[in-house]
DNA sequence: TTGAAAGCGCTACCAC
DNA sequence: GTGGTAGCGCTTTCAA
């Protein structure tokens, strides 16, 4: 009987194969694998001939229920798709491949239901480690669905109130960046649309804008101050129109996001004045509409790819159980445009 | 010595332990586990509970290994970013995830090498089947870098040569479906900005607006015809003025892309033309920005989660080599908002 | 330096 | 119906 008779999925070489090939034990084989020092050197080099000439490669799934470990991350997410989830996911899987980690993918659509059946799953597979990765939002996720059987896990762009390692964007030091620019740039009448005060984040940027102002000798004007009850172009075209009319000289705008900038932007069109010129804009995310906006846009932009790999290595630290949990604030960066005079 | 010393950690249950707590083997807790009816019913009862009370789950990696099976899929992808792969992942997720089977996330970057990596990681955790999916492109991809030792794979958003299961837009359909639409909504002197000859779409996309144009009674004027060097904002607003400086009379663009789209918009306004009055515009993809365009954006959808769920399902059924493989074009949807009179 | 043996947690075959 | 046994492919003592 032809041993290879179907050659659409061959019988893989295992361990045992190259060992018989080489004529030494499995014991052998798996020190040389490993990189053991205790192996000879002639026949060292024999197996390495024959690993290379059958084309072995370690079955992890054998490995990894042998070691108790997967070499495996995962990311729940309540929001797969998210504006901001995709660059963060980069950023996670750059890390855990760099330390041959593969990386599960997982929606739980913010259902508790979901979520738990997902880890429960993950469990199963025994990952070594968990992201939990918030797409819509920066706020308090309550604890994980389930319990984690001592599976080490890390928040990115979400945080909770276990002494759990967490990674978000520095808030505070993006709205200070805003204000630094706008004041070289010549600024004076700087007024502020902020994001719905729902969001953690409207307040610290809020805080580290004014308080920068101030260092800079420009007090922030709070009656130019504005809450947009969204993130959208349509309440950043309405409430830059609602501040033009009520302070003609005006000359800056910093917005919450880029989409009320481009509001902002389309509003300051509308009256026939020109931006950086006349006035000044600043979005905040740095999303891709920002650069084919008309003039481009000057923004902050979101640490997200950093911020998805610190998450990813700070996941691959845990399993070294040395570190203690930690918060990071991760900087965000002046991305300088044309709507802006700056640069 | 305390058995449960560190709580962090403790050692899972296993099932041999529920065997012992119920008076049973291994072989029947098994049993009882995967279903089977070779089990007396106060065995199985006896079985049953304590797993509840023990708080059992199968080992899947144990599981795997014995059974020569992960229920995992993989999606390799050359573009993470691409803006198209979010809503594609998701329906992949959704699929693997109700078979509860999990997904892993390569990302290739599009290096041959990296891809070589990547898959050989994936192989050696034996997953079940690859997703090859593209971020940025849709076009012919080279034969996966490494042979695949037997482990079926479909493209999705990207076809190649092989003999593989292909998942695609039906781009001839959503050309089509923009004809129809235009027409009904009482268009006569329409014009098309396509996106750049080098994708493969472009061409289809043209052949289905023309040719259901003509089975209209509306055979399309050639002279209306513009290839986009991109798919970006600024070359839909130069080549929509250029169409505008020529034909006068124009009262509808079709465009290959939102973005294309949003420049249109722009030329028609800055001429003090009215969206959909005097001109009316039909985007492509139906991305976010679509909606939020002034006037919002009619725009053709591509069925992106529906193609990510369907590559999902593709590789779920090639588990069981019963189907042939195929290519699947995916219908395109009309959605209709305020840049045109239809609806 | 090498190898025999045990075992990670599970399933399947085949007696009983 | 039930359980003993073998084994998936690997790592790791420990003895030789």
């Amino acid at each position: 009987m032809p041993e290879q008779l179907s050659a659409a999925a061959p019988r893989r070489v295992t361990l045992k194969d190259v060992a018989r090939a080489s004529g030494v034990t499995a014991s052998t084989v798996s020190k040389v694998v490993n990189g053991r020092r205790d192996v000879g050197p002639e026949a060292r080099q024999r197996v390495l001939d024959t690993i290379d000439r059958l084309g072995f490669h370690p079955n992890s799934v054998a490995r990894g229920l042998r070691m108790q470990r997967s070499d495996t991350l995962a990311i729940v997410t309540d929001d797969l798709e998210g504006i901001f989830t995709n660059a963060m996911m980069r950023g996670v899987e750059d890390a855990a491949s760099s330390a041959g980690f593969g990386v599960f993918l997982c929606n739980s659509y913010g259902d508790r239901d979901r979520e738990q059946l997902q880890l429960q799953r993950l469990l199963d597979k025994r990952v070594d480690a968990l992201i939990f990765m918030s797409g819509n939002r920066v706020g308090r996720r309550p604890e994980p669905a389930l319990p984690l059987q001592g599976t080490p896990y890390v928040y990115l762009y979400e945080y909770g109130d276990a002494q759990v390692s967490t990674v978000l964007p520095d808030d505070v030091g993006g709205g200070a960046l805003a204000a630094t620019h706008l004041v070289d740039a010549g600024a004076s009448r700087i007024a502020f649309i902020n994001g719905p005060r729902e969001w953690e984040a409207t307040a610290d940027r809020l805080h580290g804008f004014t308080r920068e102002l101030t260092a800079l000798g420009h007090p922030f004007d709070r009656s130019l101050l504005r809450w947009s009850p969204s993130w959208n172009a349509e309440d950043g075209y309405f409430l830059a129109n609602e501040l033009m009319d009520i302070v003609p000289d005006l000359d800056a705008i910093f917005c919450g996001s880029d989409d009320l900038a481009t509001g902002a932007m389309a509003a300051v069109h509308d009256r026939g004045l020109s931006i950086p010129d006349d006035v000044q804009i600043v979005g905040f995310d740095d999303r891709s509409l920002a650069e084919h906006q008309r003039p481009p846009l000057t923004t902050i932009a979101l640490p997200l790819h950093q911020m998805g790999h610190l998450a990813g290595e700070q996941a691959l630290a845990s399993l070294e159980r040395t570190t203690a949990p930690a918060v990071f604030r991760v900087p965000c960066e002046l991305v300088v445009r044309k709507s802006t005079r700056g640069g």
